[in-house]
DNA sequence: TCAATTAAGTATCGAATCGATATTGATAAC
DNA sequence: GTTATCAATATCGATTCGATACTTAATTGA
């Protein structure tokens, strides 16, 4: 077992996850990615809800996340709001239709597996998270942490305030994925 | 953290590999996929060197699979037999063109990256092994381990004997990967 | 013996993805 | 102001991949 071929293992058991939820997948009349699509929706704050960060977090290019997001937003999956400060930009978010696809997608078999598979210590899924920490630091993309595990992310005696753009933050908005976040 | 989310942190750390390997892969005119394939040619052994057994290393379609292969036939890297036994199977093997890109593709900066991932203990290793063990056991898909470590790998006076086949194996077979490879 | 079944591989089509380019809006320089 | 530059996103052609149907060959079982 040599360690260069961490690689190949990585992408061969991403292949079979992927031939598994697209058995589940195809019932939806969906792709493995539109659902990976709508959980981050569902998971990331108003800082990392554009094209440009789901992009950066799917590894994909602006190109494919173009299309899935225009295929999910005619299935009246997701909504685009434009910017009102710059409007280049686009706010994504789940409409209810999307919420609800998404919860009958999610409990699946693949749950199961996962804890047949991690059963054994709590150490191991740290591997995961650490490989993939230093593969985003060698390809240069964003952590995409929780916003409350930020060094920014600052308690005061009025409530929680992200610490790059000074904005309050309430209890959810700490609990959720963030593009901006940053470790130590 | 949760457990469940295993599965996510997989498929992105694919989707990175992938987008670097595709870099280094346009420059030469190829795809990941194609390049995988010509590593698994390059490191099976007889009884693996199918289409079928490609398909399922790999985790696609017979219908890719047999793309991928019409491709790489094209341009002269691989060649295909028929078996002589039974005329419905096709061994491949790796011509010289193909040999000369596939160490020319090698030795890139993913493995500086993917020693600097490892670096700290042995043992994380065999947690990607584990894990994609277990994957394959769920999805019911073989180990595709080294023949000298299977269990039908038998030491005879006469030299190494698969207990499968009952054929002679040489040093080199014996250290080739083996769609049949049983563990325990 | 011969029809049914199973397995290996191929062909075709549509959807997904990539890469390049274009478009639009914001920002900076002059 | 006007122009240059950059950033965010959209568009388009080419390629890849998966699903399905099909061909050919081996196996099974009355």
């Amino acid at each position: 077992m040599e360690k260069v071929d961490v690689f190949d293992l990585i992408e061969r058991m991403s292949a079979l996850i992927r031939s598994e939820e697209r058995k589940k997948c195809t019932e939806l009349g969906l792709q493995p990615v539109h659902l990976q699509v709508m959980d981050y929706l569902s998971r990331c704050n108003r800082y990392s809800d554009t094209p440009a960060a789901l992009t950066n977090y799917l590894g994909m290019t602006r190109g494919t996340v173009s299309q899935t997001l225009l295929l999910l937003e005619k299935k009246g999956y997701i909504k685009k709001t434009a910017d009102v400060n710059d409007r280049r930009m686009v706010h994504l978010s789940l409409l209810v239709d999307g919420d609800t696809i998404l919860n009958k997608a999610r409990p699946t078999d693949l749950y199961s597996q996962a804890s047949t598979i991690f059963n054994e210590n709590e150490s191991q899924e740290n591997v995961f998270v650490n490989a993939l920490t230093a593969l985003q630091k060698a390809n240069k993309s964003q952590s995409f942490g929780l916003c409350k595990t930020c060094k920014y992310f600052t308690i005061t005696s009025d409530g929680f305030v992200c610490g790059l753009t000074k904005e309050r933050l309430s209890q959810i908005d700490s609990e959720k994925i963030c593009q901006e976040h940053t470790v130590s």
